[in-house]
DNA sequence: TAAATTGTTCGATGAAAGGCGAACAATAAA
DNA sequence: TTTATTGTTCGCCTTTCATCGAACAATTTA
């Protein structure tokens, strides 16, 4: 199965992690995937051009908080629960419900 | 008792708070300060100018972050643990402890 | 093969943010 | 009153970051 590189961000730290955090569309971004599972990338293009959701998804993929799988020609977004759950527990909880 | 002005920023939104935190600087001032209770700017200077370390409060204080009091010519600095608290549920503990 | 779809990558641009020195304000102490 | 102490404010500079269009890559479909 195809996908990026993950092997790194495993364990980010905490500043990189809230700088991925600390921008409107990327927290937009990781709310949603919180409730619907995944998502391709056209599914959350507002009318925002394609690169810079690319760029936004790269950041949350470098800070761990996002895992992307390509599967033919689209790439489905998952939010790491488990991983950011396992690293910042309660962090995830307290900006979703926040 | 003389003191900023703290009556706007007692609703602050989450972005706002993410961005103040942020930075590793004032990471590190909310840290430092959820253990001593509180602290004046030249505790927390490292070797860092002035100016830099009263940005970095305004900063922390316009996100409802922290609070300072003047007593005398010194500025003492608390984290404002109820009101984060009570405002975003968990946010504070899971960044303290991580 | 050819065309369409989905994202990435690249380069340029503009805005936001941090860092710093100098001048200023307020209080305390000599 | 004069000096010292503690921060703030201001202006400038630099760096970082988001945004965007265009070109490219990979896959699917006609």
């Amino acid at each position: 199965m195809p996908s990026f590189d993950h092997s790194a961000p495993d364990a980010p730290d905490l500043m990189t992690v809230l700088r991925a955090l600390a921008d409107p569309i990327r927290l937009e971004v990781v709310q949603t995937l919180s409730r619907v599972e995944y998502a391709n990338c056209a599914a959350l293009l507002g009318d925002r051009p394609k690169s810079s959701m690319s760029h936004h998804f790269q950041v949350l993929r470098e800070a761990g908080l996002v895992r992307t799988e390509i599967q033919g020609v689209q790439h489905l977004n998952f939010l790491r629960r488990a991983e950011i759950d396992a690293r910042f527990p309660g962090l995830l909880a307290a900006i979703l419900q926040s």
